[in-house]
DNA sequence: TCCGGTTTTGGACATCTGTCCTTTTTATTA
DNA sequence: TAATAAAAAGGACAGATGTCCAAAACCGGA
């Protein structure tokens, strides 16, 4: 991670995402700008957040762990997503594990500062309702689904939520199977399985360490409509 | 549902929780309150949102339905819990049906009235985001665990859910065991496997409609922590 | 009380998914 | 290149869960 207080890009960044009336750099409300490079951790699970992290370049995946040690992705995030706003309200230790799945840019406010700002900066208050309710209705919508999905659904919507870092049938770069299989809430034996089957019915091709996605159309309707996005 | 505006009543529930800050009744922020005898619907799923909720008695359930007309159970709630406030901010329509499971009594502000709150009502932006956040974290929370849980452990969940309602072991009023069934995410068949196998090792007794804990201790291991509350 | 409709119960079977291992393939290093 | 370690593939089986359906129990009204 490399940091810069650079106040040409802080501004640049504010105004591209019309930010200017929630965040304006000042003494007391400092805001740096961190990099992060590809599959970099930004967020730890159980480690105390530091502060409020405003998503502005890259992508992100956010995933969450059980005591067994599995994993189980929650979700992809673009710009502008926020991070650390639960766990600042709410006084926890950080939940989920944000991760960097390409080069990202956050806008980056400690705690003292974002907690003091809160006391007065309204339109503050309103962006983070409106990513706090938007967050929920999503996790409220995966979680329904999740529970009626099959393995073969929550796959094919992994597929497709990747889909944008790989235009054009592009090969999706496996992360160790088990990786993935973790991630959507199975085993590896159960994925690799999956992924047989949807090799013989011409959906996807696996060739040594890639997975190529041959009809998107099809793996849209095995989804059934499920976005991790 | 019966309507007051009683601002005795009104106020003695203020009072009670603490509102003082972010509800006075006033001509601008008229506040109602609307009661709910026991298996009352308060918000139906899909109707257009008409303001802000606040529980301030009783105790209700919210689900969330799906395209195959399944149901599942996100939550029990109590005092003082907060219902609208997604739909309020993302302007959707209501995302979850909330049903009082016994008499429950809210103060209602609508919806027009909130929105020129927010404008300015500090405290009642930060309860929001409070309530956001804690919504936030427990589903999240429920999303992870479902996804390893088996239907088992959800029923034993359920079972423990509902306890205070029924204290000292007294029989659940069953609500047909295909309610039960399509909350907790199964099909009635395999619920009722569960429940005789959960009467084969004497932790519940069923007898006609009703199911009676016999064992909470054991219900709770197998429940394994996952609580919908 | 009897009847028809609803609910519950449970049999039979198929499918999904997990566990445990072994084999095969791939990658790494001497 | 050969040897070895790591990862992937997959066989075999068991348990969990869904589907379909029929039998049994229950319930409200004539």
């Amino acid at each position: 991670m490399k940091t810069s207080v650079d106040p040409q890009q802080i501004l640049s960044y504010i105004q591209q995402f019309q930010l200017e009336q929630l965040l304006s750099p000042s003494d007391s409300l400092p805001i740096q700008l961190r990099y992060y490079e590809q599959d970099e951790v930004v967020l730890h699970e159980g480690d105390e957040l530091d502060g409020l992290y405003f998503q502005v370049a890259g992508r992100t995946k956010v995933s969450s762990s059980v005591t067994t040690g599995k994993a189980l992705l929650l979700r992809f995030c673009g710009p502008l997503s926020v991070f650390g706003d639960v766990e600042l309200i709410q006084k926890v230790a950080i939940q989920s594990q944000v991760e960097a799945i390409e080069a990202s840019a956050f806008l980056f406010v400690n705690k003292r500062a974002i907690e003091s700002e809160l006391r007065h900066n309204i339109p503050l208050l309103h962006e983070l309702l409106r990513h706090l309710s938007y967050k929920l209705l999503t996790c409220t919508t995966a979680s329904r689904i999740n529970l009626l999905a099959s393995v073969e659904e929550r796959f094919a919507s992994y597929l497709l939520s990747t889909r944008l870092q790989h235009p054009f049938g592009k090969e999706i770069q496996t992360p160790h199977i088990a990786e993935i299989a973790s991630l959507i809430g199975t085993t590896p034996r159960h994925l690799n399985r999956v992924v047989t089957s949807l090799s013989k019915i011409g959906v996807i091709m696996k060739e040594k360490k890639k997975i190529s996605v041959q009809d998107w159309k099809k793996l849209d309707a095995i989804s059934n409509g499920l976005r991790y996005e």
